[in-house]
RNA sequence: GGCGCGUUGGUCCAUCUGGUUAAGACGCCACCCUCUCAAGGUGGAGACAACGGGUUCGAGCCCCGUACGCGCUACCA
């Protein structure tokens, strides 16, 4: 009676938005619910899948903060590792677990060996284009003799297994989301449920995994949903009792189709790398597809787990915009504390060389100080080295746009005003952000020049560059010597 | 081709079992704040609910059709 829910990725490739999606909407499912979340690799397609995607799906999931109850999980050695007692959680393990069921199938005439060629049911699917007619198996192995099963194996034929499918009736479900929905079952053939290679289909895997694991609901994308009727005449066949369905739809690019690496990076750590916090990952796809009444944007985690709804999700597709997962991560880096800030910044100013971890440490509250200045700015992690930079360089940057700008307009007044500015501030005892400003505003007051004539220059002058935080501010940080410093190096840069 | 699903402003979506000036958020624009850039505040433009029929006193919400989009139709998942 319990809720089981799983996420099954298939390991060719990273995990990419619409998976991690999908992982989101069942973890919110199974802990809004009290029910349990399960991780399993749907790792039989042989050819494509690799070690290295599981990898990556794992690591994704860490990421994002999916943590689960069953499943494969990299372990403090490094090395994959499962829990839970419903495993194996890689499909290609639980072969064995499938044969029984193949056997009784086969006894009880639900099923049966097919040894047609892939060449011989390509060149069919052909033809029946050719002659614009759905390309069905035509159900040629259906009643073979045993004269004729004998020369398929002695001509070394590998069987498949196909489903035998009487094509009477119709097969409906009632999914969570997309409501009833219906299949005429002479429309489906007897489609193939072991490979010849042993290995079972996606389709049959699938159903047998779910219903060992005891899986009460079946939450998944919507390109399932044309398989799901094939799936209820497998639990029907087998005698296994059918879970609830729900079918999010699919997350398109901006140009409306499926998305893709077309479209900038899918890969969920490939949003990391670019500087996006996970709650605002987690956050933005969360409304990808669901909703509250009230239309809330912003939740807690834990306020997603409580109010999370499958019943309140969307049917229709959903095209990914990152311009307001931008703005979703600005406001998770500004509701940071100092500290919080602090961390995540140091990583990004470690990984562009400007500070190393053991000096950022040992100028903790320093370094703070200049972090504060431009925290509400951030947008995106990366952005942070190139925000600071001149706060923590002893040699700065000049934006040669920036310097055109505001230097070479008045040169002679500009220079002037440098010169000044400079010379009066050696009379500042208190170096203080309060200070400067009453000095400038003296000075602007005294030789009626408009402030503006001297704060921008200054500006240039001391972070070389036309925008950052507010002058006075990082002045007082920068402190006396070196602003001064600064401004003379400018001074004998561009005003001679 | 067949079958399935979908279609509310540029985008995400609300409108719960038919009765609202069709709400909110992102983005965009303007103004305010201001030493710049952001952030923040205020306001604004932008949808006659894909289209066409019905049912009803009344439909974005129900029914039918059309168009468009997506998915499935594999010894992929």
């Amino acid at each position: 009676m319990g809720i089981r829910v799983r996420f099954a990725p298939s390991p060719t490739g990273y995990l990419h938005i619409g998976g991690a999606r999908t992982a989101l909407y069942n973890y919110l499912f199974a802990r809004h619910n009290n029910g349990k979340f399960i991780l399993r690799i749907e790792d039989t397609d042989e050819v494509r899948s690799t070690k290295e995607s599981v990898d990556a799906i794992l690591k994704g999931m860490k990421f994002l903060g999916l943590d689960y109850d069953e499943g494969p999980f990299i372990n403090k050695k490094g090395e994959i590792e499962e829990k839970g007692n419903f495993g194996p959680y890689f499909q290609t393990q639980r072969i064995f677990l499938y044969k029984d069921f193949v056997d009784k199938l086969l006894k009880e005439g639900k099923a049966y060996k097919c040894y047609c060629t892939v060449e011989e049911l390509a060149k069919k699917r052909e033809l029946s284009n050719l002659e614009k007619r759905p390309p069905k198996y035509d159900n040629h192995c259906r009643h073979l003799t045993h004269d004729q099963i004998l020369n398929y194996e002695k001509e070394g034929r590998k069987p498949v297994i196909r489903f035998f499918n009487d094509g009477l009736g119709e097969t409906k479900f009632n999914d969570i989301i997309k409501g009833e929905i219906s299949f005429n079952n002479s429309l489906l053939d007897d489609f193939v449920i072991v490979k010849s290679s042993g290995i079972p289909i996606y389709n049959f895997a699938v159903v047998l995994d779910d219903a060992l694991m005891e899986i009460s609901h079946v939450i998944r994308g919507d390109d399932h949903v044309s398989n799901t009727p094939r799936q209820i005449m497998l639990y029907k066949a087998m005698g296994l009792k059918i879970p609830e369905f729900a079918h999010i739809p699919m997350i398109l690019g901006g140009d409306g189709a499926r998305l893709s690496k077309r479209h900038g990076a899918t890969s969920v750590l490939a949003y990391k790398d670019m500087g996006y916090l996970s709650e605002a990952l987690v956050n933005y796809l969360s409304l990808l597809g669901w909703s509250t009444s009230d239309s809330q944007q912003i939740f807690k985690f834990n306020e997603l787990i409580e109010k999370f709804d499958l019943y309140r999700c969307n049917s229709s597709a959903a095209i990914f915009d990152n311009k307001k997962l931008d703005w979703m991560n600005g406001e998770y880096i500004r509701s940071k504390t100092k500290d919080e800030f602090f961390e995540l910044a140091v990583i990004e100013l470690e990984k562009s060389g400007l500070i190393t971890r053991e000096k950022a440490i040992e100028k903790k509250a320093e370094l703070e100080k200049i972090l504060s200045l431009e925290h509400e700015k951030v947008k995106h992690l990366t952005e942070i080295p190139e925000l600071y930079d001149f706060m923590l360089l002893d040699e700065i940057n000049y934006n040669e746009k920036d310097a055109e700008k505001v230097f070479k307009k008045d040169p002679v007044n500009t220079k002037k005003i440098l010169v000044e500015i400079n010379e009066e501030m050696k009379k500042i005892g208190n170096f203080s952000a309060e200070n400067i400003e009453k000095l400038f505003r003296e000075y602007s007051e005294k030789n009626n020049i408009k402030t503006s004539l001297i704060f921008h220059p200054v500006r240039v002058a001391t972070s070389g560059r036309a925008k950052g935080p507010s002058l006075f501010h990082y002045m007082e940080i920068l402190g006396k010597e070196k602003v001064m410093s600064r401004i003379n190096k400018t001074l004998s840069k561009y005003f001679n």
